[in-house]
DNA sequence: CTTGGCACTCGGGAACACAGAGTGCTAGAC
DNA sequence: GTCTAGCACTCTGTGTTCCCGAGTGCCAAG
């Protein structure tokens, strides 16, 4: 149905439409290319990929322009993922060292992303769920209030300041903790409730509305932030791009966490592969004319970037596999 | 030099312009406006403002457009702030209201500011500096680690892993978060170094070397956050409007701290009254063609609305004024 | 000082022609 | 059977011209 030559043709197609956005003819294409066939030959297998969907004209008389059916072959049988320059990799690695915290490292990683692919990074924090707790701070603040602290394996700080039901004592909230830690310590965060639900019976009687509010809060805190944050950065990179929906469309995509959300996780199968969504395949009618390039970090959590449909695959693959991997390391040694 | 009539004609233009975005004749503005004066005066008064520089005609025979100078004179003497409707009022206590921690107070702050005035929304993190110690915490992580997290009046929270040059026993960290609470309870930020200057000597020997690696950190953790982060909302209101400049240089501001800081910390002499900075006023050359709506909030940061110049001052004015007022309100409950 | 009248200017839209790129098709070459 | 060459055709985009209308500046009269 498709030979090799009509497949290389269309590799050409999808290489020059996207280093030149225009529209590509027959004849440039035969010269550009070392095809060794007259330009005619390459007119009769457009004429076949249109048939069959791969590409379109955008008027009679045009140059043809991949389709989001196009790109897909093109990524998935075209195209091999392009590694990056050793000056690249430098610049990750001595860009991604000067991390402090968690925060930091997630901004960092969402800059270095947008600026290496001069694209719309978007990296997604790591999911609580996924850790495990390292260890849980009651501060008391007066008489009727303590703050609440969670830290984790990752990093990630949770507070809150929680009002007590009754006045309590530093020296009961310090007991509290105790007991709280000597139970959740190393805790993955998903089970925490399983190891609390019986924790009030085990404590005196007087203690137990203070902890019931506690362990109230920290219940809330787990499902709360369940859906993480996702921060993106390079907006300012698809200014120059023109999308078939509209820059507002993307732009109020990209602040709406619950669609990024979706468009990040739907695909957490295989965590550590590359995913590509292609224009139409987009959850999102907004994002209709992005693709975008996602493949999971860390643990659980993902990273991404999001162009037009016509960017360049081989090299931002390898630059989002590059800096997944990378973050992956970083967070793993800390 | 500007009499009474000259004025209304100014503020009649620029309401005009603000309202149609297009460019504001003789004849309708004597009509809409009830000058009760005809076209050809209002001319001769125009013919003396473009003199003066508060308008300009884009191309001989078309309309005027308020000048930079023009929006200035209208703000300071011809404008007057207009209140949110009661509506707006509730919508934004209900809003601010469900906020649970200093973060989220600040993300429900700025998407708010955002969809109130259909613009750009800025808001600073409270400042480190004009806070106080609440409490300081190490957590021993292993025997050659522990996380410190220092927690402020303002309900923000910095944390650290550190490294410490030598084994040490929990019982010793201990001691040495008492000691240094004691030290630092409710001590302002900006007093901290002259509080733990002398704080080595009054320890035990052996506990000097990670009582020095602590304290750096702590040092650090002052300086390296005294510039604050800015986070912004509301990027998908530029697509409509078009500036001077490019939408891609105003993006690009945006996502500079460094140039976000100076644009709204610049003018912090009077904290709490509205700043607001017009178009070619603005310190980076990529902002010209918008304006910045600021003013201060709780103690010290600030808080803005970014948009064309082209904008409606006094509805801009009255959100960002009653915005800051709720968010310092509920900044001083917590 | 204000007003009505008038000539002038200029931007923007409509109509039009034209060049160039690209196509599809068909007939011949390998 | 597949490739190639040639040719007629169809578009889009661009440049040109023309004209309308909004808006101005100026002047003379109220």
């Amino acid at each position: 149905m498709l030979d090799d030559r009509k497949l290389a043709v269309l590799r050409a197609i999808v290489e020059d439409y996207v280093s030149t956005n225009e529209p590509v003819g027959s004849k440039a294409l035969a010269e550009r290319h070392n095809l060794n066939v007259s330009p005619a030959t390459v007119r009769n297998d457009m004429a076949a990929l249109e048939e069959q969907g791969y590409i379109a004209q955008p008027h009679t008389s045009a140059g043809r322009v991949p389709t989001d059916k196009g790109y897909r072959l093109f990524v998935d049988k075209l195209s091999q993922i392009k590694p990056l320059s050793s000056a690249e990799r430098r610049a990750i690695e001595t860009f991604l060292a000067g991390a402090v915290d968690l925060d930091d490292v997630v901004t960092r990683t969402v800059r270095l992303l947008a600026q290496l692919t001069r694209q719309v990074a978007v990296v997604q924090y790591p999911a609580l769920s996924q850790s495990t707790v390292r260890h849980l701070e009651l501060v008391p603040l007066t008489d009727r209030r303590v703050m609440f602290v969670l830290i984790t394996n990752t990093g990630r700080v949770e507070q809150r300041v929680i009002e007590l039901p009754e006045t309590i004592e530093e020296s009961r909230i310090a007991h509290l903790r105790a007991v709280l830690n000597a139970c959740l310590d190393g805790c993955g965060l998903n089970q925490v409730p399983d190891q609390i639900s019986d924790l009030p019976e085990r404590l005196p009687v007087e203690d137990r509305p203070a902890a019931a509010t506690i362990l109230s809060v920290l219940l809330e805190t787990l499902v709360e932030r369940h859906d993480e944050k996702i921060v993106f950065a390079g907006a300012a990179n698809l200014a120059g791009a023109d999308f078939t929906t509209g820059l507002r469309d993307v732009l109020e995509a990209l602040e709406e966490q619950v669609v990024l959300m979706r468009l990040l996780g739907e695909t957490s199968d295989m965590p550590t592969t590359l995913t590509v969504r292609i224009g139409s395949e987009n959850p999102y009618t907004g994002l209709r004319g992005t693709s975008l390039v996602a493949t999971g970090y860390g643990s659980g959590a993902r990273l991404g970037v999001l162009g037009p449909t016509r960017m360049d695959y081989p090299v931002t693959m390898g630059a989002v596999r590059a800096v997944a991997r990378y973050v992956s390391q970083i967070l793993a040694a800390s």
